[in-house]
DNA sequence: TTACTTGCAAACGTTTTGCACGATT
DNA sequence: AATCGTGCAAAACGTTTGCAAGTAA
């Protein structure tokens, strides 16, 4: 159960358990699915009626700022949310239905050194991601 | 020259050819920085002082039809745009000035066909980039 | 009881649209 | 002369902020 650790680590660091938040965390916790902040309202208040979309967005804030969740940048579009993966993070989407699964990368480090030899860059970070349909949607 | 050849281009595809335009593509068109709308309304402004905002933005999404232009997706924010390379496009960015280099990536497709495989997903599309600081920027 | 959290409303920055005027062909 | 392009102003959109009331601790 996701969801609980999620509630858990929130107390941990100070936060208080509400049902707003609850039903925020569960949602985003329990899908695969990367979700826009809207989607995320949508789906929660389905658990929680009086929930504002403000609160989605200052849940959000604070999940990413636990590295709970991770903003996913996609063609369509760079708001979408998903669970974040531990260590390092390459990403294959769906275009449809947003489903996000974490994949098992290449080893980039050859590249990364070539590179910076090359070009004199400090390489701190990259994105490998690859889209396309799962198998439901096409 | 690509603003020429970009000039060409858009009068070949039926677009007049106009003061504003020919500040907006000498801009981007000229630099190696990935450039915000607003970014390049500042720099192109002083080629065409009585340019607006929107012509940027009318231009900008002109070029991006004729794949002159691509839009770059960088943590920081997804409304950068740069000079499009042909083919395959992997790529190198500095996330304090702009600077954007395209480059020979991996050859990704053992990757994708074993992912395709494993997952049942039909993948249509892959970003390979990397972050960093630039020499001139660390 | 205290301090955090909430939803509402308003503000904000970016992008898009409507429109009358101006410019290219 | 006809059509396309322009800048302005206003609208639309997603996101953030201010605030008074509500709630967890």
């Amino acid at each position: 159960m996701i969801a609980n650790s999620w509630m858990g680590q929130l107390k941990d660091h100070g936060y208080r358990l509400t049902g707003a938040r609850n039903a925020v965390v569960e949602t985003v916790a329990d899908t695969k699915q990367a979700l826009t902040p809207l989607e995320v309202f949508d789906l929660a208040r389905r658990k929680y009626a009086a929930l504002g979309l403000v609160t989605v967005y200052r849940t959000l804030e604070k999940l990413e700022e636990l590295n709970l969740v991770q903003r996913v940048h996609q063609p369509a579009g760079c708001q979408a949310f998903i669970a974040a993966s531990k260590g390092h993070q390459h990403l294959l989407l769906c275009q449809s239905c947003g489903q996000a699964i974490y994949i098992d990368g290449d080893d980039l480090d050859p590249l990364i050194d070539k590179l910076s030899r090359q070009t004199g860059f400090r390489i701190d970070e990259h994105w490998l991601q690859f889209f396309g349909l799962c198998m439901n949607c096409q």
